[in-house]
DNA sequence: GGCATATAGGTGTAATTACACCTATATGCT
DNA sequence: AGCATATAGGTGTAATTACACCTATATGCC
C-alpha cells in the first residue's frame, strides 16, 4: 500500500500558476523599471487607452474585482495617467487616459516590447504561443468574477 | 500599410497569466474560506510541512522574494500554525510547521482538493496536465528570483 | 409622489508581492 | 586579533488583490 502523497499541494494548479505570475512579472516589472511603470499598471493603462469605460466595465473586462480595480487606478491617478470622471449616470465614473497617460504608455511600450520579447526568446515563440492558447481556453471555461455577491 | 496594433498588451503573457492566476485564486479561496485559510496560506503551510527550512532556502524553493516570504509568514505565525526559530549560524531562522499547524493541513486537505477537482473537472484532467507541463517548462527556463541584488 | 429594491461605486481591513535599505553575525585576509 | 566583506534576515514604503460593508442614486411598484 503507497503512503498518501505527502504534499499534495505540490500539485496545486493554483500555487503553479501564482509561481509562475510572481517569475513573469518580476521579469517585466525589470524591463519597466527605468520608467516608474509596473507591468500591472501598463496593462492597465493599455486597457484604458483602448476605450474610455465605466469602472464596473473595466473591472469586468480585466477579470478583476471592482475594488480592486478601484484601488489600482489611484496611483494612476496620481500620477496624472488616467481621469476618473461623472459618467451619464451620476452613480457611475468614467475612466480614461489623459494625455500625458498617452504619452507614457507610447514611451512604456518599447520596454514591454522588449520584456515580450525576452520571454518569447526564452521561452520560444511556439510555447509561448501553446501557453496563451491554453490560458485563454482555461479563461472562458472557468468562472468569471461575481458581478455582486457569490450566488444568493 | 496596416494600422500599428493599437492595444499591445492584449497579447501581454504577463497579463494574461496574472488574470487566470487572479480567477483561479479565487476559485480555491471560495472553497478553503470556512476554515479561515487561503490558497496562498495552504500552499505555503504545505511547503513548511514537507521539510523545515531556513527562510532563504523557503523563498527559493516558492520563489519567492525573501521579504515576501517574511510578510506572508507573520499570519501564520500569529494564527500559531507555524514556528521560526534560530537556527545552528544564529543569523539564520528554521521555518516549521507546529502541532496546530499540521492540524489546519489536515482539515484543509480536503477542500482543496475539492478545488483542484472541480479545476479539472471545468478544464478537463488533460488541459491542466497541459497547463502544468507548460508551467513547469517556463519555470524551468525563465530565470529564477535574485538571491540577492540584480547583476552587479 | 413615496418607498422598496437594485445598481454603481468607495472604505476598512488584511494578505500578497517586491524593492530599497537597514541590522546582525559569520568568514576571510593580514 | 582586527577589519573588510559576505551572508541571513527584517523594516519602510507602496502597489496588488479581495471580502465585508458602507453611501448614493436610479428604477419599479403602489
Amino acid at each position: 500500500m503507497a503512503a498518501p502523497s505527502p504534499v499534495p499541494s505540490f500539485g496545486c494548479t493554483c500555487a503553479r500558476l501564482r509561481k509562475l505570475a510572481r517569475r513573469v512579472t518580476r521579469l517585466y516589472d525589470t524591463h519597466l523599471a527605468g520608467l516608474g511603470i509596473k507591468v500591472t499598471q501598463y496593462s492597465l493603462l493599455a486597457n484604458v487607452a483602448a476605450r474610455a469605460r465605466s469602472v464596473s466595465e473595466l473591472a469586468a473586462q480585466m477579470d478583476m474585482e471592482r475594488t480592486t480595480l478601484s484601488r489600482n487606478l489611484a496611483p494612476l491617478v496620481v500620477q496624472g495617467w488616467v481621469r476618473i470622471d461623472v459618467g451619464a449616470d451620476p452613480r457611475s465614473r468614467v475612466v480614461s487616459i489623459t494625455a500625458a497617460g498617452k504619452r507614457k504608455l507610447a514611451a512604456a511600450l518599447p520596454l514591454w516590447r522588449k520584456a515580450q520579447h525576452q520571454t518569447e526568446s526564452i521561452l520560444g515563440s511556439a510555447a509561448v504561443g501553446e501557453l496563451h492558447r491554453r490560458i485563454e481556453r482555461a479563461l472562458a471555461a472557468l468562472p468569471a468574477v461575481t458581478p455582486e455577491g457569490k450566488h444568493s
